[in-house]
RNA sequence: GCACCCGUAGCUCAGCUGGAUAGAGCGCUGCCCUCCGAAGGCAGAGGCCAGGGGUUCGAAUCCCUUCGGGUGCGCCA
């Protein structure tokens, strides 16, 4: 239990009391009653709404109903206070005692403390990254990469059991493309003079695929019509893709539980399957599309196709599973590779996107709604993009040269776990500056380095308590966490559970990041006042009792801190 | 033309799913080291939350609408 359900149970407890003394009326709903730090700190320490949201189903006075809960509310050991404040807000103040209670409760749980039970076991799919495997990653995938990857930790942390995903597209034209273009570099390593035309991949990271496969085949392929090595190429390369992604990944300390084949979806009936469910739910049928209103295609001309009744669920316009030739169009295998999921028995599904895929959204959703009849909830999230920066200068990025920033590129430039951070003081839908200079300063400009120097001054304290024989302090101690600013960092700690719920249950890991900022300034704001106020210093040399309770203090904020950022997959930093 | 995302301080962005006087960093102005690390901190100036309607005790947040920016729109994946 945490320090805000504790006080919520307590109101909640007040109020059923209150309707059994016949004070407030029976049956009321109470799931609006929230408790919550108040904006101003001023105000106190935690305000419930109570009283408004009740006012109006028990047809009173919402003040009246303020002052009868504050009377019972202050007959609690831990509430100091209860005032109504405004049109019924009703602020509580909490005892020292209840704060210190809290330093005592984290340094108990430590690497735990924070953890959830929210989602209560429930089995969610998280699919991440799913680049073409026709070359390394990219920083647009990067930015996925670290999203899916700090998501998936942060639903671990919150009590789901996660699967970490990838979708490997090795079913389209584009890993054709790929075979012949490594089929030019195999040339190559045989000494032949190649061209690379457009629609071929030209960079360099071909040149060794070439030269692994001619150390495979020899010259078995040389003069050969492509039917004979297109297929065999196209296998060979993909898979030498997937070991340069997997090594891209785990330079960011990125793991995944699947790969799952878009190939193995085809010819084994997979597609069919799904696409006779769908069927048997009347949702597939043969027609023709409008062309698209504003923008018509010049050669746009009607046909009949296979298409399924997504507007159903709320697309704009049914979607064509089948071309008119009669080979599936990309949305079939889609369709079966969620299919999949739903059928692995996923309670819950998440698709982490680039932004150009948003037009994507409706019919997926749409698809997961009538394959699963709506029992399987799919949240997509669009990743924005990433302008790489040096200083003014931005570091483009060109497909048809070749030239592209890789993911190993930032890493290398800046480390994973900055890489790691930056990608994620951002909300996944805003676009995000990454200037790789920036990045590396070490001030208050660079967040990261800001928590992490949090941190590794917390550790410096009790390094140098250490050598003077002091060790962070118990329950006893804890008398000298005393002053407001103390207390109200101690609050900022209390905070901590009821945020990371938040951020799993919004899918929005990018709260644990400004999160960890805040509690580094209230930090490193007090650290600041122990100039000025001797009496706020961590290491009381004089007075053993007394550090002993602060350290406990600041070891309780260097645990959140480090469990914060083990959420963002970032290592906290001991010495800086 | 339609759909989705976005519009908050000069700049870059938060805003806890509807709460009280809208916050932070940078930049600007002025302060704080005989002091556990100044790689920090404090204070000040700066806002019609793009505009307009609505919903209710209460809106930056939800709904409608206008304007502005981005992305996408059958036989690409």
């Amino acid at each position: 239990m945490t320090m805000f359900a504790d006080i919520h149970a307590t109101v909640l407890a007040a109020l059923n009391e209150m309707c059994a003394e016949g004070r407030l009326p029976a049956g009321l709903d109470m799931r609006a009653v929230a408790v919550e730090p108040p904006r101003d700190a001023a105000h106190g320490d935690m305000a419930t709404n109570a009283a408004m949201v009740l006012a109006k189903p028990a047809g009173m006075n919402p003040r009246e109903i303020a002052v009868a809960l504050a009377e019972k509310l202050t007959k609690d050991a831990r509430i100091a206070s209860a005032e109504v404040a405004g049109p019924g807000f009703l602020n509580l103040r909490l005892t020292a005692a209840a704060w210190r209670g809290v330093v005592a409760t984290i340094l108990a749980q430590s690497a735990s403390y924070g953890r959830s039970a929210l989602g209560q076991g429930r089995r969610i799919n998280v699919e991440y990254v799913s680049a073409n495997p026709t070359g390394p990653l990219h920083v647009g995938h990067t930015r996925g990469a670290v999203f899916g990857d700090a998501l998936a930790r942060l639903l671990d942390f919150t009590g789901h059991d996660v699967t970490r995903e990838y979708y490997i597209n090795d079913g389209g034209a584009q890993v054709d493309v790929l075979a012949r273009s490594v089929y030019l570099r195999y040339l190559e390593a045989h000494g032949q003079e190649v061209a690379f035309a457009d629609g071929t991949y030209p960079g360099d990271y071909l040149i060794e695929v070439g030269q692994a496969l001619k150390d495979e085949v020899g010259d078995a392929y040389l003069g050969q019509d492509e039917a004979v090595w297109l297929s065999a190429i196209r296998d060979f390369a993909t898979d030498r893709m997937l070991v340069l992604i997997r090594e891209d990944l785990a330079t960011l300390g990125v793991e995944m539980d699947v790969f799952y084949s878009e190939k193995s979806l085809y010819g084994t009936g997979r597609i069919e399957a799904a696409l006779a469910d769908l069927r048997g739910k009347g949702l597939i049928y043969e027609g023709v599309l409008e062309p698209p209103k504003g923008k018509t295609p010049e050669d746009w001309e009607p046909r009949e196709q296979t298409l399924f009744k997504s507007s159903e669920f709320g697309d704009d316009v049914d979607r064509p599973v089948m071309k008119s030739d009669g080979s599936w169009t990309y949305f079939a295998p889609d369709i079966a590779y969620h299919y999949d999921k739903i059928t692995r028995g996923f309670d819950e599904l998440i698709d982490i996107f680039g932004a150009d895929h948003g037009g994507y959204v409706k019919r997926m959703k749409a698809a997961v709604a009538a394959l699963s009849n709506n029992r399987v909830p799919l949240d997509i999230k669009l990743m924005q993009l990433v302008r790489l920066k040096r200083g003014d200068q931005e570091l483009k990025m060109s497909k048809r040269a070749g030239t592209f920033v890789t993911l190993r590129d930032v890493v290398e430039m800046v480390g994973p776990d900055v890489t790691r951070f930056v990608m994620l003081t951002r909300k996944n839908d805003a676009p995000l500056d990454f200037d790789v200079d920036k990045v590396r300063e070490q001030s208050k400009d660079n967040p990261v380095f800001y928590v992490q120097y949090a941190h590794a001054r917390v550790q410096s304290v009790l390094r140098k308590g250490a050598e003077l024989g002091i060790m962070p302090g118990g329950a006893d101690d804890l008398a000298a966490i005393s002053d407001p600013a103390e207390l109200a960092l101690v609050a900022k700690l209390a905070h901590w559970p009821r945020l990371v719920e938040s951020a799993a249950e919004a899918h929005e890991p990018h709260r644990i990041a400004f999160y960890l900022y805040e509690l580094a300034s209230d930090f490193h704001a007090l650290w600041n006042k122990g100039n000025g106020e001797p009496a706020l210093r961590f290491l009381q040399e004089d007075d053993l009792a007394t550090s002993r309770g602060k350290f406990a203090m600041i070891r309780a904020v260097a645990i959140v801190i480090s469990n914060g950022l083990g959420i963002l997959g970032v290592q906290p930093a001991d010495k800086m």
